[in-house]
DNA sequence: CGGCGGTCCTGTCAGC
DNA sequence: TGCTGACAGGACCGCC
């Protein structure tokens, strides 16, 4: 579920609560997560100091003093939140609780269980299969149009699931996607390959824009996303076609069409991004 | 290699 | 009030 803005918002929350405090516990209830949480996980990652937290695309990065580093992607459903000791009431699908040693605990919540939590050494990241083939971060200063080009020019698929490829660009989603195109006035159907220069500069320029936007405002919160505070994201109020099919477009009063592309919903303005 | 569809899993909601 | 099917912020795998 989460995208970039929803990730970022969840590293920004940790940073702010949980940097210098240690994991005094691990406590691991489910391990079939999308890929298998390791056997040694609650070994690694009990008594470790937290230093940092960081974001590679949509995975929350929490680093240890002793150089290990805690991978967590939160696929559809997950959520990493953090309870008072004393008020915690364990849930269904907390699959991995870390009890802090300033009497919080840091719940993974996921329902679907399509995310995944790991620990590796920091050395080893780029190596890991997960991050091997991950693209460009989309508010990395280098990542420009012509980086965009390159990318897709050999895409022949459409445009809206070419920014959703994470070998492409990384953080783009479902919500994103569409409402970057939807900014950019670019129909979603349109082979990747066949953006034109000046399009491409307007879209990676919307695609930033509309991230920090969200991140600005917390992310966006549909069903169950929440910030790890608890408190919901606001972006979802700035949807100009997401989840807005049959509605006017804001722009022309068009009603938003929603079509299918690679099995997931695209919501456009059929007059604005003919 | 690119592209597409199916699959993983649970919860929720619309419609009968 | 059920039940059933469709759908949900993602990504991998296997097939052409």
């Amino acid at each position: 579920m989460p995208e970039l803005p929803e990730v970022e918002t969840v590293c920004n929350g940790l940073r702010s609560q949980i940097i210098g405090t240690i994991i005094e516990q691990a406590t691991v209830n489910r391990r079939d997560l999308r890929q298998p949480i390791p056997s040694d996980f609650e070994k690694r990652v009990g008594e470790q100091k937290i230093t940092a937290i960081r974001r590679r695309a949509k995975y929350v990065l929490i680093e240890l003093a002793n150089g290990d580093v805690v991978i967590v992607h939160l696929g559809m459903s997950g959520s990493l939140i953090l309870y008072d000791k004393s008020a915690y009431v364990p849930r269904k699908h907390d699959h991995v609780l870390l009890e802090i040693n300033d009497g919080r605990i840091l719940a993974l919540y996921d329902p679907r269980r399509f995310g995944l939590m790991t620990v590796a050494g920091a050395e080893e990241l780029d190596n890991l299969k997960i991050f091997a083939d991950l693209g460009g971060e989309p508010l990395d200063d280098k990542i420009d149009a012509d980086y965009l080009l390159k990318v897709l020019k050999n895409a022949k698929t459409a445009i809206k699931i070419a920014i959703m490829d994470q070998v492409k660009l990384v953080g783009v989603g479902n919500i994103y996607a569409a409402e970057s195109l939807f900014r950019s006035r670019i129909n979603p159907e349109k082979p990747a390959n066949t953006l034109t220069k000046s399009e491409a500069r307007l879209l990676i320029k919307n695609i930033k824009q509309i991230l920090l936007e969200a991140i600005e405002l917390g992310g966006s919160t549909l069903r169950d996303y929440v910030r790890s505070s608890g408190d919901k994201g606001d972006f979802q109020n700035n949807f100009n076609v997401y989840g807005r099919e049959g509605l006017p477009c804001k722009i022309c009063d068009t009603p938003i069409a929603s079509i299918r592309q690679g099995g997931r919903s695209t919501f456009f303005c059929p007059k604005c991004q003919a």
